[in-house]
DNA sequence: GGGTTATGAATGAATGATCATTCATTATTC
DNA sequence: GAATAATGAATGATCATTCATTCATAACCC
């Protein structure tokens, strides 16, 4: 638990009203951007006065900070549930991809806070890691080991380099989408091009991936 | 060409002027991010007074697409050479991975802005389009196409889609290189893993991709 | 050729807008 | 009534931009 939360856990006297500033402050950061939101109109769109926002947080920082933490400790957990319910690393790298696009879907403020604000906004940021993002990446990489162990994948690739790779990939997938007023394909071709790229892309074999995937289809038929 | 190359070529009087600031906001900005950087402190690296900006650009905002679109045009055309001189889309593909993330060593403060900076900046970035870097994006997707012209990539690839996912994916790469203090991989490995993954994962035949990757060493090795 | 004037570039302190944050005051809760 | 929460105008810091002034150079005149 960072400093962050800890200052939330001291306000923690009205959890409605904070968690009611951290979605306005997803509306507006999503809207406005980070740097031309102003704590005047998160504090308007959360309805409380402008001073009311520091007996929650810190400073404007901490707003963006926490909403992050929040939101990703979310994300994070659902993913987790996600993936948890597939035994292959095939079924498992296809339902990453297409959750993550997801995503988009659901919560086009929050998908934009994650994906396009948040990474980007400033130099301070450089210095921040946030544990959740990291493990969101590493269950990446662990689909990846658990892959190269059953044979399914390329025993030279690097988890770690991969991890980023699809990352990145889907990441800029999503930028388009949040960024793009026309889109030319659905999340569900995207999902399946990317994981597909993927897949092909680590087999040792791609046979065996070509059944894996298949296998998949015949199990739903049934 | 746009508002912003038509101010600059109307204070076209200085040009040794108008690039010694732009290669001091590019530092500055690489150190500082676009939002604490401030104008006078590119002026102070520039060795100007913070008015002379002033005559040659704009506003803030100006400085750092001007800057964009000049670093851009160098890595266009840098790119286009890079690709021209090679005849077989897998090649071109390897070659596109490791001219990219090559942009890195051979100039970080550049790298940052266009990989870190400018495409996050802020909303206005939103409506800012920038041809070049559409062009650079359709390298790929030229690559893809011709890959799937002759055979070599699966028909049903969106070359479109794709050419954002290998960009995505290179870019985080660059971003964590950027980002990190310590490195796991150098970056021949990190253009080799994506190179191959995409390569092998785009491929109608796995077998005819290992041939034309082979062949390039074998042409090598004569 | 030298001195004066005109012009445009450059200067940098002043200006004014912006907005994150504070804190005296008011409202609410127990 | 006391303690706590909430308020929102005031405060003060920041900094992009302006513009009166200076400087450097070219042009003009004697």
């Amino acid at each position: 638990m960072n400093d962050h939360s800890l200052f939330a856990m001291k306000q923690n006297k009205n959890k409605e009203k904070y968690f009611r500033i951290i979605q306005a402050a997803t509306r507006v950061f999503a809207r406005r951007g980070f740097y031309q939101a102003k704590v005047s109109e998160i504090a308007r769109e959360a309805k409380v006065a402008d001073g009311t926002i520091y007996l929650y947080f810190e400073n404007k920082d901490d707003i963006l900070i926490s909403l992050f933490e929040e939101q990703m400790k979310v994300v994070l957990q659902n993913m987790r549930e996600q993936v948890a319910g597939l035994e292959s690393p095939v079924q498992k790298l296809e339902r990453f991809a297409l959750c993550h696009l997801r995503l988009i879907e659901q919560n086009k403020d929050m998908a934009e806070i994650i994906q396009v604000e948040l990474r980007q906004s400033s130099k301070f940021m450089k210095s921040y890691k946030n544990e959740q993002f990291a493990e969101y990446l590493d269950l990446i990489a662990d689909i990846v080991r658990a892959g190269q162990q059953e044979g399914l994948f390329k025993k030279a690739i690097l988890p770690d380099l991969v991890k980023r790779a699809l990352f990145g990939a889907l990441d800029e997938l999503s930028r388009y989408w949040v960024l793009s007023s026309h889109r030319k394909y659905d999340i569900e071709t995207a999902a399946k091009q990317i994981s597909d790229t993927f897949l092909y892309g680590l087999a040792a074999d791609s046979g065996k991936i070509s059944a894996e995937i298949q296998g998949k289809r015949e199990r739903r038929l049934r």
